[in-house]
DNA sequence: CAACCTATAATTAGATT
DNA sequence: TAATCTAATTATAGGTT
């Protein structure tokens, strides 16, 4: 969005394609640890692109809470995103 | 950040702290959309937060490759984070 | 409390190295 | 190709309505 406000589509060029990934990254993951940080929450971020080889997935948990979210990735190629209901009722129930 | 640098710790005033996560939860959901768009990935975040009674899942896919992509939660006090091996071959293997 | 305002901090596109 | 630079845009803290 600088030096000529960059219209928001997919950038064809596979060069600037990828330096604006790793820019934006980046500043997408500052961004959620610093909200993690500053609201006590946990946020995670899941990367599915050709930049990296494997899924990226970036956490940021308050205190010990990670034990509290357990996330499994499976895949299933005919699947769609599935979340199930998860409160935090839900999770004291199981306690 | 702004009309004097807010130091980056745990908002200790409540309803500051619920208005600064509205603020910036917004402001993080439109960088990844504005990601996934300009570098066409998939991009998913999910924020654990006393702010909304459920999880909140925010994803961005490109074309139709959701359906490669099956996102489960399971809650397991005891558990952690765990991410399974998932990559783009292991997507093929599986077709 | 939520929505709006706006000065300032932070991010980043494009250029350069 | 990746790192650095920096002008210009964008996000947002604190204030106001």
């Amino acid at each position: 969005m600088i030096r000529k406000k960059a219209k928001l589509a997919y950038i064809t060029n596979d060069s600037s394609r990828k330096a604006t990934y790793k820019k934006r990254n980046k500043g997408l993951m500052k961004r959620m640890s610093e909200l993690s940080t500053l609201c006590g929450i946990n946020a995670c971020a899941i990367m599915y692109s050709p930049y990296e080889s494997q899924l990226e997935l970036k956490k940021h948990c308050k205190d010990n809470q990670e034990k509290e979210m357990t996330l499994v990735m499976f895949n299933n190629i005919c699947g769609k995103w599935v979340i199930h209901g998860f409160n935090f009722r839900d999770i004291n129930d199981l306690n």
